[in-house]
DNA sequence: CGTTTGATTGAGTGGTCAGTCAATATATGT
DNA sequence: ACATATATTGACTGACCACTCAATCAAACG
C-alpha cells in the first residue's frame, strides 16, 4: 500500500480510539510504519491531514449510496434505497462514520465545510429532498432542516445497530426503523 | 463568583470555541482570572475537569425539563412538554448543548457515561418511553433506540434553530417540528 | 554510467503542555 | 491573640509536541 494511504489508515484508527487531539503526529507515523518526516511531506500540517481524512472518507462514504440512485426511482424509493444501503453497510463503515461524527460535532466542522467536494455531495442529497417537497411527498419544512433531521436519524440508527449487532440481520427491525424515519419526513 | 465556578465557566467557553484538546489548562485559568495551580486544586487533572464540566451541565440541563413533568400528564403530553421546553430554551442553553455534543461524539463518552448522576437522569427519561411502550402509544421498537432517536432529533432541531434564529419565534415551525418528531415515534 | 527527480529517513529544535510544590494569604475556631 | 485549616499563587519541570532539514535512497531517462 502507498505511504499516503498507510498514513490515512493509521490516523483514522487512532483518532477514533483516542479522539481528535489525543493523537500525536509521531504516533500516527509510527503506527503507519513510516518516518515522521514523510507525514509532513504529504500533508503540510496535522490540521490538513485531519481535513483530508474527513473529506476523502465522507465523499467516498456518501457517493457509494448516491451513485445507486437512478432516475426511474420515485422519491420515496430513493429514500428507501439510501436507508437500506446505509443500514446494510453500516458495520463495515462504522469507523468512518464515527470519525466523521467527531468532526461534525467539533469546531473542526467550520474548517471543513467549505470544501467543494463536500458541496457536490450535499447538492445531490439536497436535490432529492427538493423533489420530495415539490411533489408534496415530504413535509412542508425547510429542506435543509429535513436533510439534517434525516441524517441525524441515520446516524443514531447506525450507532444503535453497531452497539447491538444482533439487530444487523433482523429484517423486521430494519423495516421498522425505515417506517419510523419515513413517517417523520413524509407528509 | 467562586473560583471553582469561574474555572468551569471559562472552560466551557473555550472548549466550545476551540475544541476539547485545543485548549490548555493555562489558557483556562488565565481566562478565568485565577492561577494555574488552583485549577488542579479543584480538579485533579484536566480530564477530571472535562468530565465534571460535562456531567454537571448535562444534569442541570436535563433536570430542568424533567422536573416540570407531573404525574397527571399523559405520555404524549409529557413528550410535548419536553419538546416545547427544550425548543423554548435552546438558544440560552446553546453553549451547553454544543459542548455536550462534542463529548457525546468523542471517545470521551466512555469515560463519562458511568457517572451515577447521569444514570439517574437517563432512568427518568427511559421510564417515560417505557410507559409509552406499555400503553401502546409509541412504536414497537427497543425503548433505548427510541430514546436515542428522540434525542438526536432534539439535537438536530436545536442546531437548526440556533443556526436560523428567525425560526425561534415562529410557532408554526415549532408546531411542525413537534408533529414531525411525534409522528416518528408514535404508533 | 551520470544525472535528475522525488520519496524517505530520523535526529534535532523551539515551544508548549499538564501537573507540582513551597510559599503566602485568608478564613475559621478557640 | 493564636493556632489550624484551607485557598491561592506562579515559577518551575520533565515530557511531549508539531514541524524542519540535511542526508540518503531508488527509480527513470538519455
Amino acid at each position: 500500500m502507498e505511504t499516503r494511504k498507510k498514513i490515512l489508515k493509521a490516523a483514522l484508527e487512532l483518532f477514533i480510539k483516542h479522539g481528535l487531539y489525543g493523537v500525536s503526529t509521531s504516533k500516527i507515523s509510527k503506527t503507519a510504519g513510516v518516518s515522521t518526516g514523510i507525514l509532513f511531506h504529504y500533508f503540510n500540517t496535522k490540521e490538513n491531514l485531519i481535513i483530508e481524512l474527513y473529506v476523502s472518507n465522507k465523499v467516498e462514504y456518501m457517493s457509494g449510496v448516491l451513485d445507486q440512485l437512478t432516475d426511474d426511482l420515485s422519491v420515496e424509493e430513493k429514500f428507501n434505497v439510501i436507508w437500506e444501503s446505509r443500514m446494510k453497510h453500516c458495520s463495515k463503515k462504522a469507523l468512518i462514520c464515527k470519525f466523521c461524527n467527531q468532526i461534525e460535532y467539533s469546531p473542526f466542522l467550520e474548517k471543513v465545510k467549505t470544501d467543494e467536494r463536500l458541496a457536490n455531495i450535499h447538492d445531490r442529497q439536497y436535490q432529492i429532498f427538493r423533489d420530495g417537497r415539490e411533489q408534496n411527498i415530504i413535509k412542508d419544512l425547510p429542506v435543509d432542516y429535513l436533510l439534517r433531521l434525516f441524517t441525524s436519524m441515520e446516524v443514531s440508527t447506525i450507532r444503535y445497530l453497531n452497539a447491538h449487532p444482533e439487530y444487523h440481520t433482523d429484517s423486521d427491525f430494519l423495516e421498522s426503523t425505515w417506517q419510523t424515519v419515513w413517517s417523520a419526513i413524509k407528509v
